[in-house]
Order: structure tokens, then sequence, then C-alpha cells
RNA sequence: GGGGCUGUAGCUCAGCUUGGUUAGAGUGCCGCACUGUCACUGCGGAGGUCGCGGGUUCGAGCCCCGUCAGCCCCGCCA
């Protein structure tokens, strides 16, 4: 386990000392040889050889090996470290000693120097950990269950520690970076308005106003593009955002964003921030994100790639393959054609050494994303083999590009069936062939998103973003005739296929955002008692402005290596929305819910008054 | 809201397929011994609501139904 200190310990000389102790554990090394020194730590393990005792003490810095030998160590003191549990805090007094010469491996957690401890006194008693922290090589983590149940104990492992050093580490370089770009760092309620924008809101009630709720804030959005109104001209925040949503492993219902917004702003501004704050949050971490950042075309992205959220690690573009099957007599195609869908598929070099069962596993993910089946076709010894083959002119294995070996998995159907099932077909081919590099880190932004996507059910215009969200300007013209063509300045950075964050260029005129309210079939009143705050302050004169906001939860989770959200927050809560260690949510006193002028529905339970 | 996986000692797991004597292992814990260990070692010991409830059966950790909890996915969610 390396140690946590050396990249963490500022430059001041002795940043450890307290008035209890004069050093961290982990960070002696050989210059100490010889200090008298003292430490506070826990106890991580013991090994009590009868007449030597040996502890190694763990602190946040890393273990260090204490040694107790009668030659130096008081009897009482020989006896205590007999007796220490695991888990117990201990200040200790000693020298720093070389270890003798055959057992000083530094690849040993204790390394190459101990302590020749001279006084040991407990000052904080442990019961028995119900979970390890000190893990034997190999041994399985305790459930993931009692790990969040015991969430302290969790904690003292240096992974987690080393998570969250790290997500320290880029909040801080975060602030940096804008500080040094003239950003201010503002904050903004917890408890706001309800403002429902599809995402369920956490709600408080009000106690002074019966009846009355706050809403937890989903995101700062309408906040920050009043500080802009309000002429403080730069802002970011590292703000907390909720969202009562279902969870997943990247999903929780607290979760930390980088927000930010600026004035006087276009495009090549905001991305141009996004992409330095990129470049310092990664240089932290030591990586060097190539810049510019490349873009892409949200209807590119989708043509090729089946999403807006491209995994470019790799190949496997998506082709059309419509002209190819137009004029075969094949059922399959010719009625997902009539229907205006098209074929399309991809390519995948040296496929056909994929096995039956394989294929059918990739067919399987792209079925569960409502794909209705998968047309499979290999070139082998120059001839078309699989199931629409005979239905094909000779000559469409050169029409579809495929060379000797090459598989080609299709799709027919229209888009919005084929694209989503064609990029999960791209993720299993490559995850089955090995075709994903090795810590390769590829970003794009995404550019020219749709302003509205129209509801495939009711055919009503939704904002694909949010309804603040600036067309492009010479797409104005399409609001009146053809809204859903018209493109937003909004635009989605993405990593490896993961959506890091977005933002847009806000509107700015009244008259417009009036007009778009409109094309929503959102009435000049409900606008005005949703979002009337902020349609009051582009009254009052805006300036052109946009941002974005990044998810920095995901971000340390890529960064750090980490599976989950959940080994990067501090106090997560499980996939049901609970908090173990705290045990949230709870059911409150009934005296309490009569203050706040709330009754609970038959089923629900309170706790009854004690009062 | 729907689907899947998991739940046995403090912890990690075996036992379940094919119901049948006293439910096992490693580790941790307790005791004894041990002067250079580092997953210390050796000997001994304690420790079980087999998640919970119901059912089938002469008999259930094992089969069936329900339920709770954790995780993963769809829906939802930028």
């Amino acid at each position: 386990m390396s140690s946590i200190a050396s990249s963490s310990t500022p430059k001041r000389a002795k940043p450890a000392a307290t008035a209890l102790r004069t050093h961290l554990a982990g960070a002696l090394t050989r210059a100490d040889v010889g200090r008298e020194v003292r430490l506070g730590g826990w106890v991580h393990r013991r090994r009590d050889l009868g007449g030597l005792v040996f502890v190694d003490l763990r602190d946040r810095a890393g273990l260090v090996q204490l040694s107790c030998n009668p030659a130096w160590t008081p009897p009482e003191v020989m006896a205590r470290a007999a007796g220490l549990g695991a888990e117990t805090v201990v200040l200790v007094r000693g020298t720093v000693e070389l270890r003798p010469e055959p057992s000083r491996d530094p690849s040993l957690v204790s390394r190459e120097v101990e302590l020749h401890v001279t006084g040991l006194e407990v000052v904080g008693p442990a019961q028995t950990p119900p979970i390890p922290v000190a893990r034997k090589e190999k041994e399985e983590l305790p459930a993931e269950e009692l790990r969040l149940r015991h969430r302290v104990l969790d904690l003292r492992r240096p992974e987690l520690q080393r998570n969250l050093l790290l997500r320290h580490r880029l909040m801080q370089a975060t602030r940096r970076y804008f500080d040094h770009l003239g950003f201010l760092e503002i904050e903004t309620p917890i408890l706001t308005k309800p403002t429902p924008e599809g995402a369920r809101d956490y709600l408080v009630p009000s106690r002074v106003h019966p009846g009355e709720f706050f809403a937890l804030p989903q995101s700062p959005q309408l906040y920050k593009q009043l500080f802009m109104v309000a002429g403080l001209d730069r802002y970011f925040q590292i703000a907390r955002c909720f969202r009562d949503e279902d969870l997943r492993a990247d999903r929780q219902p607290e979760f930390t964003q980088i927000d930010v917004e600026a004035s006087f702003v276009g495009v090549e501004d905001v991305l141009g921030f996004g992409e330095g704050m990129v470049e310092a949050i990664w240089a932290e971490a030591g990586i060097t994100v190539e810049t510019p950042i490349e873009r892409m075309r949200y209807a590119d992205a989708l043509e090729r790639y089946g999403s807006d959220k491209p995994d470019l690690r790799f190949g496997l573009e998506i082709f059309d393959a419509t002209e190819v099957f137009r004029p075969a007599d094949f059922s399959i195609a010719r009625s997902a054609i009539a229907a205006g869908g098209r074929v399309r598929g991809i390519r995948v070099p040296g496929g056909a050494s994929l096995t039956r069962k394989q294929v059918d596993e990739i067919e399987a993910s792209a079925k569960s994303l409502g794909a209705a089946g998968v047309l499979r076709l290999k070139l082998s010894g120059g001839v078309l083999e699989g199931g629409p083959a005979k239905h094909l002119p000779s000559g469409a294995g050169s029409a579809l590009g495929l060379s000797e070996g090459d598989l080609c998995l299709l799709l027919a159907g229209p888009d919005r069936v084929t694209s989503p099932a064609l990029d999960r077909a791209r993720q299993e081919v490559a995850r089955r062939l090995d075709l994903i590099p090795q810590g390769a880190t590829r970003f794009v932004w995404i550019v020219d998103f749709p302003l509205f996507e129209r509801d495939p059910a009711t055919g009503a215009l939704a904002p694909m973003n949010h309804p603040f969200t600036a067309p492009v300007p010479e797409d104005l013209h399409l609001l009146g005739t053809a809204p859903e063509r018209a493109r937003a300045l909004a635009y989605d950075m993405v990593l490896n296929g993961t959506e890091l964050g977005g933002g847009s260029l806000r509107i700015a005129d009244p008259s417009l955002q009036r007009r778009i309210f409109g094309l929503l079939g959102i009435p000049e009143a409900v606008a005005e008692q949703r979002f009337g705050f902020l349609l009051e302050g582009l009254r009052a004169g805006a300036p052109p402005h946009g941002g974005f906001a990044f998810g920095m939860d995901r971000i340390v989770m890529l960064l750090s290596d980490a599976d989950s959200l959940r080994d990067v927050i501090a106090f997560p809560k499980t996939t049901a929305q609970r908090a173990l260690f705290e045990g949230a949510p709870a059911p409150v006193d009934a005296a309490d819910l009569a203050e706040l002028h709330l009754e609970l529905k038959q089923g629900g339970k309170c706790v009854k008054s004690e009062k």
C-alpha cells in the first residue's frame, strides 16, 4: 500500500507536528533515524512473540513498525503493548532506528525503519472491529452492506482514503483553475423553490408557512444565470445537487457538480474554459490531456456511433447498408425500409473468429434495447455466409466493404431503435475482441445538439437540454417552420463513452425566451409561476451568457479507477436510497410532523410522541 | 414500477444440484507457550435465529410461496 502522505504533504517543514505528536507514522524515513519522536495512530496489526512485541501503527500517511523489546522498552509498556487490540488508538514515544539488515525490506508495509518504543499510552480503546481494516493479501472485501453500515472502519482503509485524497486534490485544482481566471465561487441556496424539470424534487416542508414546501436544488441552474444578470460576470461552484431518482452504480441522490457560468461569452469561450478545466484536473491526477479536444456534431455521433456519448477508443464505426439491401428480396430489410427505416451495421475486422455463442450474446444485449434481431454476415473463403446472404446479389460482400474473415452485424429498423442497439453492439464486440487499449483516454466534445426533441407518443416538443438553452442563430428561422430541426448552442464533453458534463449558451432576450416557452406549450402564466424569478431577471437586462456543469463524483470515480460512486463519496446512499451508517431516512416524532402541518396517510408510520 | 444475482459463525466462504446422524473450513476473538516478527508460529477453547414469515414433508440450511436487505440492469434520470 503506497503512502498517501507523499503527495498530500504540503511543502511546510513539519506539517504533521502537533501538541501530541511530532511526526506522521507513515512518513518516517531513513532521514529520521536517531530521532526521538512521538506518534499517534491506530493499531493495524500486532505480532506478539512472547519476549518481543511488534505493532504496525497506522495513520493517514501509512504504517510504521513499533518494536517493543525489553532492551529499550520498560516492563509495564511491554505488558501494555502485548495486550493491544486491533484499531486501538495509541500515543507512542521512542527512537527511530534502521531495522536490522535481514529484515530491512522496503517492500514490507512497515519499510526500512522502525520505532524503538520507550513509552506507549492507550488513548482510544476500540472494540474488536466488526469488519477488518487490516486485510490479508487477496482477502475479499466485506459485503458492501457491512462496509456501508460500518463506514468509519471502511474509511480507514488506505484505498478509500486515497480516493478521498484524490477527490480533495481535484477539487483544489478546480478551484485554483477558476480562481486564476477570475471566476468567483459563490454559494447558492439549498432550500429553494420547487421547479419541476422532469426529475423529482426532494421537498422540505415549511414550518412557518403551512402547506408550503422548499425543494432541494437539482442544480443551481437558475441562480447561476441570475449571477450573470447581476453582473458578477464569472461564477463557479462545487455544488451539491439533489435528485430523487432511482440509483445506479454511477448515480447517487445527492451528488456534486462543478458548476460554471460566464458572461459576454461565445461558444468558443465556454469550450475553452471546459477544456482548460479538464486539462488542469487531469494534470493533477498525472495525466496529460491532448488539446484541443476533438469535436463531433451530435448528428454525426449518432450516425457513426449510435450515441451522443460515443466511445472513440476503438473503431467499429456504424455504416449504412440500406442501398445494398434495397433491391434485395429480403422481407426483414424490405419492411424496415418501407417503414422509413434503414439497414445499418458494423464491420468487425477478423470478427469471423467470434463464436456463435458470443455473437448470440451480443445479439441478446442489442435486443434488450429493443432491437428485433441482429443480421449476421461473414466473408469466408471469398463467399458471403449468413442468413441474409442468399437474398443478396453476388458482390454484396464487397459492396458492404467486407474483407476476408470479417464479420458484419446489421440491424434493420428506425434509427431510434437501431442507434442505441448498435452502440451497445459496438461495446460488446470491443470488449470480447479486447479492442480497447489500456489507459486510453479519448475526450470529445459533442456539439450542435438539437434544441428540441419530439415526444414519440404525443408529438409534443420538449427541450433537449433545458428551456433556457439558446438556439443557433442561423437556425432561428426554423423555429416557426421546423423547430425540431433547430440546433442548440449546447455541448457535452464525453470521455471514453461516459458523459462528463455539458452546458449551453443561454437565452438572454426575454422575447425569445417567451417564444421558446410558447413552442414548448408552456403558457405564460405557468412560466411565470415556475421560473418567474429568472424571467424577471432577464427583463432586468441580461448579458449574453453561458456555462456548463460537470459531474465531480464521476470524474473522481474515473480517475481513481473506482467501480462505484460509493467509493468516492464519504457517506453514500445504497441503491434503495438509504444511509446505512446514519440510519437515514427515519420516521419522525408525530409532534414534529404536526408542527410542520403534515399528517401521514394510512400505512405511513411515525414515532409516537413521548412529550 | 419491472427483471436478475446474492443472503450460512464477528468477517470471507463451502454445504443446496439429489431433503436424512452432531452444519464445516479459513480468518478474527478468548486462553496458554514463544526474544526479530511482519498474513509470526504452535497448542487449546468459545462462537450458528442457515436474513425473516408461511407452506409442502415423517423430516427443510436445501423444495415452494411471500417478504426484507445489499448489488446489477431496464424504466426514470443530464
